[in-house]
DNA sequence: ACTTTAATTGAACGATCGTTCAATATATAT
DNA sequence: ATATATATTGAACGATCGTTCAATTAAAGT
């Protein structure tokens, strides 16, 4: 004896996503998100209780979607290697031609916010550190691979492989030319293949 | 006959930049502004004409300070590579310290702004471009010295150290440890010494 | 001392911000 | 069909946004 919504949260919140990806936290306004997703204020509180917890839903939504991706590609391959590599491309080349910015959200969060919204500054973080520890558990299996020297530090390489990520995509958002790009994907891999291999 | 303006244009342009560093373009009102420089609307929008005037003299004074920056240093030291050394030192660890914000301000903008700001966004790449220019020639001066192989891009290797500063200047911002990050700039710069000098 | 000129003030503007809530609509249970 | 429960609507709230401008203040020229 009651109603069912008649939205898709799945699809509102995919979209909520997109439009925090792609203006940023205080760019975007309530009246923004109500055109995005098309919901009036009252629903939209009803579901969400805010606009933090609309963004908050964002940063969960998007941070699995990333694990999801690198899962996905570790199944492609039997190289944990090659599957980060592979992962690099996908969210620095063909992210710019589909996503909502050629930045990680979970970065842009970091950036803008500060200890004013530390709750949804915690949680972007959180969600890089997740993402780290994916990244990790693969350099641990590349070490098994025989792909990577045992001596390194899974985990140091992890945040190395983040630091360079993050670099990219910035860099990425100023650079218009996909040839200089391409150039700077090269070069940091051969820098961490350098890394990586330890002395070989 | 007229009458001098009693504020002092640069500490005022100093205190916004600080600012806007410290809590982004769009978290940054001119109410925040009129109490952080001290100076009421009228008189605001007399010198600078509008919040953007603001933030456009914080871009200028913010990329010619780190230029002086890297000036200064490359006077301490005959080694072009040493100097660049130091510079990515003062940026990611000190600047912890004292500066309104880990990160590169330029770098901060680029990544909060869209083409809505365009001027702005513009701005802001075109000062980015400034400080890799400048790193570019102390590579080319590096090269000169034979710290570094002949046979490399000098805009190149700038571009990948840009890359890096801002990579680790947005992990700084996520991690307590003072430990782990010092061993990442450790890392970082093992990775680019051994892209710098190619094969030895 | 008086005039001139520009710097400074602060109230106020319309727009938009995030949010609330009484009114309405509608799916489900009886 | 009717009652019940809840999802949805959209006007409206007070706060704050960037900005304007008439009034005031004060330094410089005569």
């Amino acid at each position: 004896m009651s109603k069912k919504p008649r939205f898709d949260r799945q699809q509102v919140i995919e979209k909520a996503t997109n439009l925090y990806w792609g203006k940023g936290y205080h760019a975007t306004s309530m009246r923004h998100l109500q055109d995005a997703i098309d919901m009036r204020p009252g629903s939209i509180y009803a579901e969400f209780g805010s606009k933090d917890g609309v963004f908050k839903a964002a940063i969960e939504y998007y941070v699995q979607v990333s694990l999801d991706q690198l899962e996905q590609l570790r199944a492609q391959s039997d190289s944990p290697l090659n599957t980060l590599q592979r992962f690099v491309r996908l969210v620095v080349i063909e992210s710019r031609q589909n996503a909502p910015s050629s930045m990680c959200l979970l970065a842009k969060t970091v950036a803008e916010l500060t200890e004013e919204q530390g709750e949804l500054f915690e949680q972007a973080k959180a969600a890089l550190k997740r993402v780290e520890d994916a990244f990790a558990k693969l350099m641990t299996e590349a070490q098994q691979h025989n792909e990577i020297s045992k001596q390194k530090d899974p985990q140091q390489l992890a945040r190395l492989l983040q630091i360079q990520i993050t670099g990219l995509r910035v860099y990425a958002k100023t650079c218009d030319d996909i040839e200089i790009l391409e150039a700077m994907i090269e070069d940091v891999f051969a820098h961490s293949q350098s890394g990586l291999n330890g002395v070989q």
